[in-house]
DNA sequence: ACGGTGTACCCAATCGATTGGGTAAGCTGT
DNA sequence: ACAGCTTACCCAATCGATTGGGTACACCGT
């Protein structure tokens, strides 16, 4: 009866009256757990009200609680974009870990542009999020400092920046497991697609395969090392330049899959074949690079786990602790690409 | 003087104080355009609070307003997953379009699985989003009926469902574009990766292709039709299926790109090479079709387009208007690997 | 001088939940 | 019989913003 158009949700207050019991009771036993009644009410008034409460379905309303309690439950997720795959992996981790301690996570793109990264975390800080997760930092110019002066807690994902906290791949490991694996294959002649230069990820996966290319006794002269973006169409630019120079690598390291897949193009137009006439190793070790025509080796990072622990880490630096960064373990997967 | 450690938010009574009138003076003055003062105050008074306003940076506690005004600006967003490319972009789209309507959005993963999708609707309605945006919804068994009856705002997006209100791309005639693309090549004999049959997105571009391939004159022989899942590895799967069958088909309609992309690799594993032996077409042209080693082609659909509607859609829901489902139009993009 | 009409504000309730501080009744021990 | 404790509650302020309904004063025309 009086189910009218728009249908109230039900409030601590409905509860209390139908129950002839004030409201700051209610509270109290819901909020203790299920044996103890913290003291509030009697064993059974807190069985009337519990029962009464699934019923008819209560939850509490979150923004009365936020107001009160000052505290959101939320996080703001800022990422270069969703539709990179990478991302959106982790995304898929960040979500899973919060919604285990309760927390509900908002993401948005910034397209890797330090204005709209500066915008969005303005934002989120509107909507009032408990914390930030932030998986655009730049290695140049940021943002982090004036966050870290506003006390605003935040943690880094995937790409790391010095003195801040945060979850990433042991990407200088990641670049020289690669170098490793070409120098053992024989390849003398490589070339390094290499992302962004202002991503910790592009910058140490690449620093880690050079280092280790040296120390290994290998060469890279000039032009051996290009710059791209991390999309495909990027790769099959770099890749373009890098054939077009003198002599042509016997392998490319791209620093991402789908760079790698535009290289993997790239040679296909130039009339070489991936595997035998040019190696190809990618990084992320995405869904796709087992199953392409010609599987591509990729340096495995554990992307989903990268999430869960920037929310672990979040955690903890909204307890007031000081954090380690988490820095995780890769590991490279061979197939025909570089076989 | 006197920054703690916590720095709280400024709040109209501040600004009041600060200025030594009422607060709600401040808020109507701040929620009348610039000239008008809407009859709250004069225009030097107007003047002082909006500069003072500007000047310690204050926004509105958006959990305060929610309680008060009973909405919450909140758009909860539900997609089988996030690192689905295809939703992903979408999401992008949706972002954008709430943003430009002051909506902010919540997205999270159901998996396709009809309990995780109960689960999450609850999860946003608990949050008190203002409406949902269903990606996920499954032509078999659906909430969709028990959503309307509680009289929850939600539109679909991506994926239609009969009696609902959607935002999706003409499946149908995509499936009829690749039908009619193929015969005019000569093909005869074809196979279908057709995804998810639970799907409207699978059953229409199946469906599509199906009746157009009849009108044209062509046969489908039992098991020219294979159901699979959308990725890479359900498409390699399914390809494999279909190659196993008596004759190989001349072409191959996978109803997703992630699924071609799989079915090329299948091909090339069986020896045969994607674009002479045997083409193969694609559906939703992301970004990777183009620059694969052998361009795939690819059913084009304004999947940015698809979310913005989206979110159009359920704006004039949420105003309490019958609105249309929107349907846009494909287009089919040629490329190596069928031309 | 007086009714009328603005102008420029202020007051207080309200949204829903939380929480520090009561208090009354009942029981226990001595 | 009474201090002291426990049990089982209730009261009211509070978080920050919004909004229907005042009120006090100035000015205008007649």
């Amino acid at each position: 009866m009086g189910n009218n158009t728009t249908e109230r949700a039900v409030t601590l207050k409905d509860l209390a009256r139908e129950l002839g019991i004030h409201p700051s009771t209610v509270s109290r036993v819901l909020h203790s757990d299920p044996d103890s009644a913290r003291g509030a009410a009697s064993a059974a008034t807190a069985r009337r009200i519990r029962e009464l409460a699934a019923e008819v379905g209560y939850s509490p309303d979150p923004q009365a609680t936020s107001l009160r309690t000052r505290r959101t439950q939320l996080l703001g997720v800022i990422v270069p974009r969703l539709s990179d795959l990478v991302l959106a992996i982790m995304y898929e981790g960040i979500e899973e870990a919060a919604a285990a301690i309760g927390y509900s996570a908002f993401v948005t793109n910034s397209h890797d542009d330090v204005a709209e990264q500066r915008r969005q975390v303005e934002i989120m800080l509107a909507r009032r999020v408990d914390g930030l997760i932030i998986g655009d930092s730049h290695l140049d110019v940021d943002v982090l400092p004036e966050l870290r002066d506003r006390a605003v807690p935040f943690v880094l994902m995937n790409r790391r920046h010095p003195g801040f906290p945060s979850s990433t791949c042991d990407d200088t490991r990641g670049g020289e497991l690669v170098a490793e694996h070409l120098w053992a294959k024989g390849h003398r002649r490589v070339s390094v697609i290499a992302g962004e230069p202002y991503a910790s990820t592009a910058v140490d996966r690449t620093g880690g395969f050079v280092d280790r290319w040296h120390a290994l006794g290998g060469e890279l002269p000039d032009g051996s090392i290009v710059w791209s973006r991390f999309d495909t169409q990027g790769g099959r630019e770099a890749a373009e330049k890098i054939l077009s120079a003198r002599s042509a690598p016997t392998a490319i390291f791209a620093v991402n899959d789908f760079a790698a897949i535009g290289a993997m193009g790239a040679l296909r137009s130039h009339g070489m074949i991936v595997g035998q006439d040019c190696a190809v190793v990618g990084y992320n070790d995405t869904s796709l690079a087992a199953e392409l025509p010609i599987p591509l080796s990729s340096v495995r990072s554990p992307m989903a786990e990268i999430g869960r622990q920037a929310v672990g880490l979040l955690e903890g630096v909204l307890r007031g602790e000081a954090v380690e960064s988490v820095r995780l373990e890769p590991s490279l997967q061979v197939r025909e690409s570089s076989a």
